[in-house]
DNA sequence: GTCTATATTTCGATAGAC
DNA sequence: GTCTATCGAAATATAGAC
């Protein structure tokens, strides 16, 4: 037997490890970018020696798409918030709400995203032309029906995606801004739950389904 | 006399070779990252040898908070469409017609922009402070004489700021998604007359000013 | 002012002891 | 599986001829 299975205790260790370095990764590339990036620093922020991270992740680039490909999963989830009503203002207003909380949960996250879309995709472009190209397609088709119905006002469903994208991920990519304008202190429980209603609102008004 | 003062000849060589370089630079820096670019890249796209952009820029920081600086004076400008009117409407249509065309001139300089907030603004922190916090904080005021005047529905100020910006600048930062969507083509000259509107369109019955 | 050549530093990645 | 030490490549920046 020249192969000996991996013991429970060593998958957890391998999971431990690649959960706290997939972690520290997050933090870095968001604050940081790819370019600016060191693999000794998120070994730093880690807390595992340099050579650790070249032993679960064979190069910067790899770990990088795994990075990339968390948050992507994590928003195709919240996407289903849309599904199973005939009623936009319920449908959208879920998919605001479940937006707005991934920006508040996982900033690093959708800056890391935006960084990637930013500088042309070279790592995920094939999941813009095949996962979100179809999964835009289906929502588009989906807005089509709600307005067909009379319920939500004729407008162009790829800008209505477009201008929820926007909304919700702002709060996360430029969530600096926002807290330096808001007296440099992040924002409160309340007006996380303020700036959810205002989006909502204005964004619900503006197709005519409220 | 040990200084002589630069004749004209001179400015001019100058003046181009500063453009040059900031032309490249805007484009390296959107594309690469701070971290990412490279002065021999950039060099390259001037069209220039390496060391001469340290002649005219001693270092990279230096390089790039000029680069900073320019798309954020662009907007400051466009900030003036805003006013002269004591119509919501118009005054708010007119800022988004201004920011959608910057967002389509300058992809560039705004995706420089976005990189450095996303990264917490380690170089123009201090115009977060100042600058944009004062037109900010003249632009709540205004919104709030709007309101009381019963020209538009009493939405939250800065709230309504976010979405504007959020909304206007995911056209260049997302370009490469929105190209994507769109059949791998850049939006048409009618296209981005279809989203000026429907943004324009959505927004300002979001907030009650149609 | 401009450019070639190079100094100096730093990074990604790996070898090899444990 | 883990860690120290280090290699080779590539980057910023500069020295010095022109």
């Amino acid at each position: 037997m020249p192969e000996t299975p991996p013991r429970p205790r060593r998958n957890l260790a391998r999971a431990r490890n690649e959960a706290l370095i997939l972690q520290a990764a997050e933090k870095v590339f968001a604050e940081a970018g790819f370019g600016g990036a060191t693999m000794q620093l998120i070994a730093d922020v880690a807390g595992l020696p340099k050579a650790n991270l070249h032993y679960y992740f064979a190069t910067k680039e790899e770990l990088y798409r795994r990075v990339v490909q968390t948050i992507f999963e994590i928003w195709l989830q919240a996407a289903s918030a849309m599904d199973g009503t005939d009623d936009p203002a319920q449908g959208i207003g879920a998919y605001i709400e479940a937006k707005m909380e991934i920006s508040r949960r996982h900033p690093n996250g959708s800056k890391v995203w935006a960084s990637e879309v930013m500088h042309g995709a070279p790592v995920i472009q094939d999941y813009l032309e095949t996962t979100l190209r179809d999964w835009t397609a289906g929502r588009v088709a989906l807005i089509h029906r709600w307005i067909a119905s009379g319920r939500m006002a004729p407008v162009d469903p790829e800008k209505l995606l477009y201008m929820l994208w926007a909304t919700t991920q702002h709060y996360a990519d430029f969530n600096h801004q926002i807290e330096t304008l808001n007296g440099g202190k992040p924002l409160s429980d309340a007006q996380w739950q303020e700036a959810t209603e205002a989006v909502k609102s204005m964004i619900l008004r503006g197709i005519g389904a409220l």
